[in-house]
DNA sequence: CATAATTGGACCAGAACAGTACTGTTTCCT
DNA sequence: AGGAAACAGTACTGTTCTGGTCCAATTATG
């Protein structure tokens, strides 16, 4: 369906609300936050610390910042945290394709992964936060939240 | 991985191949030229001719034909026959998104969604027959990509 | 009209993923 | 120090989806 992970759409959702509040927040506020279910979103918090794109402290008092602003921190960057490389066919460069000889188009599949990646690059968590581009949202969309309606918990 | 899936890869080479030739061709033939797998290339087949990529003849002397010529099929249209639509997440307009009231970015995947439909839209099939670097196919080299072939409309 | 060729649709097996739970390590607070 | 809080890593289970196979409907041909 070329849709990416559940856990990546968590990711963004997780980062975009970590990125409003410049305290360490642990998994469980977070969770509470963003309605995420606390196992889930301590799995992608995991994930995310393990590639850098969150820092992390342990121990009591810890949790989890953003190692990087929201405006430095590709849409590109959290899908190939979570969900690997951005690589739409198995016959990348590198790959092993057994019908490449009889394919006939060679890699041609590399330049729209580069148009792809690309796309993806070009938009940051901070655009997913700044509702800039979208006003043409039909549906019910959510007011802008002032800043984190919990962290009481 | 935001990888597309195997049949989308096949179902662009069935295509470019079947593009090759103005005659009505059926599956064995397809799959001895393309190297894919018979019932492969005929599942693959089949599902393009219920999203009207290509038109086919039932009985015998059947057999398939482009509905389009390629330089009409972009990949973004392939993608959509096979994998169906192309939505990055479930939280797309319309679709149900239980977090939705939580998650901050009301629609904001929209503009992501939209952006990737751009880039795949503008990539025809006959952009990957066309190709001239098909001559280095034991080679990994990525062709010219400037600053991809057209994302920033 | 019978036969053969070919598409059309349904079915089944395998893998990949999401989600959960548990245990261990680290750090703060009392 | 001792206990509690929170992250880190691993393992497991259930579900979904892709990929592949088989049988039925259809049509040209002899």
């Amino acid at each position: 369906m070329l849709k990416l992970s559940k856990l990546t759409d968590y990711a963004v959702v997780a980062l975009v609300r970590l990125g409003q509040k410049s305290e360490v927040t642990t998994s469980p506020v977070l969770s509470r936050s963003t309605g995420i279910p606390e196992p889930t979103v301590a799995k992608v918090l995991k994930i995310l610390a393990t590639q850098g794109i969150v820092s992390s402290q342990r121990g009591a008092r810890g949790g989890y910042r953003l190692a990087r602003p929201l405006e430095e921190i590709s849409i590109a960057a959290v899908i190939q945290a979570i969900d690997g490389p951005i690589s739409l066919t198995t016959c990348v460069d590198g790959g092993d394709c057994d019908a490449r000889s009889t394919c006939g188009l060679g890699g041609q599949w590399d330049m729209v992964n580069a148009a792809i990646r690309h796309a993806l690059s070009a938009i940051t968590l901070a655009d997913m936060k700044n509702h800039t581009v979208t006003d043409r949202l039909g549906g019910l969309h959510v007011p802008p939240m002032p800043d984190g309606p919990e962290a009481t918990a």
